[in-house]
DNA sequence: TTGCGTGCAAAGGTTTTGCATGGCA
DNA sequence: TGCCATGCAAAACCTTTGCACGCAA
């Protein structure tokens, strides 16, 4: 599936889904599943080529976290570029930030230790306030 | 498995080869076949049976490379817990730093944004000197 | 009508597990 | 000798692929 062509139903559902999960991680299997429960079922091959589609085209950020063995989809919404991501570890849950210290170290690697850090890949885990309790 | 107990000859050699590697990824695959390359041939249960006990008692760094299928591991030596790693997304190298700016990151992170990063897991991916040109 | 999209089932690849045997302490 | 560790094969899992049918444009 070089482009995507056509609008259909399950087009539609599965993107449903994922911008009501955007700040969440998904598997392909959650994804699959919660299609399942709002009737709207979708076999898992439309799925996976789905996401992979949106992963291509850059609609979609997939990724892994340690511990799952299965990859994690998210929509990147267009401002994504610009910003940060912070990932809990205990509940998932991705935070989008803007942050100039974050901007100011990405310059500092670059100069300094020659690595030119890419933020649309890079995921900074840790436990985020409502874990901490 | 749940502790380490017994020192034999498939553990021994399965140590050398990631200590040889230890600055590149390996996949079990990867491991598996050195093994059997250096005459050392080890079970593939083994190999993923001690890999995961080295996972769980912290000896060695488990992960996964966007584009590659199955699962990274790295030896992750002593001093690993108070640095910071990148790596490449090109050549897969995996690049140990100290870093002033990135330690007042954390804490910016901390303060600012009560989010307490955890730089074990972290990692941050880019492109390194080498493969930039 | 054309050709892309879908769903099913099967294949592919990685990792885990069950169980009998082997080997360290 | 008592367990733990190993190896094989099978199972479990996630993901991809082949193919016939469905459907958007």
């Amino acid at each position: 599936m070089a482009e995507i062509k056509y609008n259909t139903r399950q087009r539609d559902t599965i993107l449903r889904v994922l911008k009501a999960y955007k700040d969440r991680h998904l598997t392909a299997e959650d994804l699959y599943d919660r299609l399942r429960q709002n009737g709207c079922s979708v076999g898992k091959s439309t799925v996976y080529r789905y996401l992979e589609a949106l992963t291509t085209s850059g609609s979609v950020r997939k990724y892994s976290i340690p511990g799952l063995k299965s990859a994690c989809y998210q929509l990147a919404d267009s401002g994504c570029a610009e910003h940060y991501h912070l990932q809990c570890s205990r509940c998932g849950k991705v935070i989008h930030i803007d942050c100039n210290e974050m901007r100011q170290l990405i310059q500092h690697f670059e100069q300094q230790h020659h690595f030119r850090i890419d933020m649309a890949r890079t995921v900074l885990y840790g436990v985020c306030a409502d874990c901490e309790e």
